[in-house]
Formats: structure tokens, sequence, C-alpha cells
DNA sequence: GGGGAGAGATGCCGC
DNA sequence: GCGGCATTTCTCCCC
């Protein structure tokens, strides 16, 4: 136990990132209130001051101190305890360790971002290269118009005069993505003095209750999947590896 | 590095969680398509087999894999593959690692939930049973109203004959929260074939373009903030420990 | 399992 | 800093 605190000091001394597997209690106070009975967990202190605690089942943490938060490590009684805040959020949150598992601390470096593909931007880019995804009469005109009621994702014309607004959706578009639609269409007919609008919803698919309020509001619904390059090209891998 | 092979392959078989801190590379394929750049994380598979990859900051995992995916480790000339799928999902995520910093692994049992206050739920709680804090006249009928087109926070009416509709907010409110109110107003007035419906936004504070849109529309602000009662009980004790 | 919506959301970008 | 909004959102609740 005694060895497992000079490291967990140490470490956060020398900004390293800390992993605790241990069995706990947890307190949190700031937007919320909250308490965890005890069980194991895994803390993980991060060289950002970040700290998180993980349950061993489920995606995301259980608690969780932002960035820039301070932690200190006291011995009470047969007790560890890490106490973090964080005065400008006025958040707080106390672990009461009663066993130590494990402890792993070293100093990670990493200032790489992720290249990811396939988001709602990509897929906003590839309508507005390629309009005849939306209708065959459709042309783009620009990308992330600004309103003050939002801004729109793909914005274009059709041949009948018609000003056209695309709401793009990566998975299901939801009753949320038909009144976004909504609030942009008003917004242009109240900017433009023009009933002359048209609303279209591009996502893969869209909830049945979604869809009826699209109709009633005479808005339409494409669909529309976004593109995945990378998927491409490891097919293509796979078919020239003989899959 | 063998040893630290065995150790994963050993703890993966045993179910237990594993925490790997290492420098690698990945790739994911699945709703999107993404790639990692070489650089430190740390690696956990979790007990019920979700993978997390975490950076040395920040608050979110950078890649991840949900519950119930299957790992495998492969040793390949100087590098160690993690492989992970989920074949019902369609999710794939590699981890190419360079170089092991540490390993640990230990079965973690955890069967506790979060106790939490101060949520919209209780926000929407403390209203139903004090509707003065909306209005003098204000009395509340019920609590998540169902509606095909969502379902309400608080349900009440006015002593003018009105049905007043709350929707809360446990931060600050914004466009999307009016749009919900307005979507929860039209559909009662159309439910009930009347005009005397009245929206009204329950939130500590209000965007301002949100509060022009909810003007703009008839409806009302209150300012209320969402309950904490732990942070109550805190002061209580501060105070007479004599903070 | 799908729909709907909150979250101590987080993170990103733009003004 | 706030505003607006997507997210490989995740999670919960309810039908």
């Amino acid at each position: 136990m005694q060895s497992f605190l000079s490291q967990i000091e140490s470490a956060l001394a020398k900004n390293e990132t800390i992993v605790i597997g241990c069995s706990c209690e947890i307190t949190y106070s700031g937007r919320a209130e909250a308490f965890l009975q005890l069980g194991d967990r895994l803390i993980i202190i991060k060289s950002d001051k970040a700290l998180l605690v993980h349950q061993p089942t489920g995606n995301a943490p259980i608690n969780y101190m932002k960035p820039d938060s301070s932690h200190s490590i006291i011995q009470q009684d047969s007790a560890v305890w890490i106490k973090s805040k964080n005065l400008p959020l006025k958040e707080y949150l106390d672990v009461c360790i009663h066993a130590i598992h494990f402890v792993s601390s070293h100093p990670l470096k990493d200032g790489q971002k992720l290249e990811l593909v396939g988001s709602e931007k990509d897929m906003s880019e590839m309508i507005y290269k390629n309009p005849s995804l939306i209708d065959p009469d459709f042309k783009s005109v620009s990308m992330e118009e600004q309103t003050k009621y939002g801004f729109i994702d793909v914005f274009g014309t059709d041949r009948n005069g018609n000003i056209v607004i695309v709401e793009c959706k990566r998975y299901c578009a939801d009753l949320g993505a038909v009144t976004q639609l909504r609030r942009y269409v008003e917004r242009i007919k109240e900017i433009k003095n023009t009933d002359k609008v048209r609303g279209i919803i591009a996502a893969p698919k869209i909830t049945p209750n979604a869809d009826k309020m699209l109709k009633d509001w005479g808005f339409e619904f494409r669909a529309v999947s976004p593109p995945k390059y990378l998927e491409r090209y490891r097919k293509d891998q796979k078919r020239l590896d003989g899959f």
C-alpha cells in the first residue's frame, strides 16, 4: 500500500499518466451531485490532470473531472483518499480507496489527431459536389450557410426557382432533425421574403414519426449515406488479396 | 515483450480488465472510418469486452469498440497487433503496437450504479411539486406526458383556463429547446383543438437567439435551476464544522 | 429492439 | 469567451 502511495505521488509530480485498479467509493459535487457505492474501478489520471473513473463494464466513464483539475492523495487510517478539485468550475470529486489492486504510471506523449471519414461534414461535401444525389435538377450553391437561427448544411436552388435547403444526418433522422430543418426554412422564407423554399432531409433513414412530421410540413426525404472512402479502399484491398 | 503478450492473452481468457500503456497506431472501420498515427496511449479492455483507446490528454476516448466485441492479440515481426471485431455491428479496430510501456490486469467486480441528484428529471419533479416556481397561478397536472411528437416534462393549467407546457433544461436553453417546446405546444393545440396553450422554458438561463425565438412565438422563460440536495447538505456540514 | 431525449454530455469550429 | 451543433455520441426509459 505504502509503495503504491509513493508511486502515485511521484507520478503526479512528474505529470505522468496514472492508472489505478482499486476498490473504492466516490463522491462528486459540481454541476450535479453524485455518490457511487463501493466497487472495483479503474482510476485514470492523465497528464493534463483530467481524472476518469471507469467501471469494469460499459463505454463511458461513471465519474470524471475535467482537465486542469488538481489532485492530492492522502492516507487516513486504513483508507487512501484521492481528492480532486477544479476551483474555476467549482467541481469536487473524492475517491475513498479501500484496496489497491495495481498501479501503473508512465510519461505518455501523443500529439496526434484522429483522421476520420464519414462524418456529417463529409456527407455535406459529397452532396455539395454531387448535387444529383438530391435531385436531377438540384444545383448546390454553398455549404454551412450562416443563419441567425443556425447554419445550413447545403444550400442551393432548383430549375423552378426554388431555394433548396438540405439538412444532412449521418445516421437516422429524428424529430429534432425535422424541427431543425423547419427552423432554417422559415428563417430563409423570412429573410428572402418568399415562399419558394424547399426543405430536404438527406440521411440513410428516418424515423416514422419524423417522416410524418416532414410530410405534414411539405418537406422531402432523400436516402443518402455518408461516404466511407477507407472502407472502399479496404474492400478493394481484399479483392486484390483474393478475398 | 513476450511476457506482456502472455499476460494479455491470459487476462483476456480470464475476462479480466486489462490496461496497456503503449506506443501504437490505430485503424477503425465501422460506422465511420478512422486512422490515428503513432503515439502513446492507454488501451483498456474491459471485462465486458469493450475496448477504449485514451490519449494522455482529454476526457473522451479517441477510439473505442462497444461491449461484446472480440479481441485477439498477434505478434508479427517486431510489432504486436490487437485485432478487435464486432461482427453484429460490422465494426473493426486494429491496434498496431510498436512498444509496450506497461500492462496491468485484474478481475474487477462492480455492480454499483451512480446515485445522481440535479438532473433534468429532478428539476421536473421539483417544479411539479412546487408549481409556484413557474407562476403563482400555475397548477401542475402531470409529468412526462406522452405525445406522438415527444413527451412533455411538466404539464399543467393556469387560472385562465390555459393549458401550460413546461420544458426544463438543466443548463442553458438553446434553439433546440425552443423548437422542442414549439413541437409540443403545436401538438397539444392540435389534439385538444384549442389555442389556449402556453409554452414555458424553465432553465437557469437561455441564449439570446433562443430567447428571441421564444418571444417571437409568444412563449415564456422562467429562471429555474436544478436542485442539488447533496450540495446543500455539504454546506450545512461545513457550517457545522465551522467553515 | 426502436423511438425519443437527456447528459455532470464532450469536442469542434466560428464569431 | 459564448453560440450552435455533430458525435463511431452514450445512456436510460418506455413503448
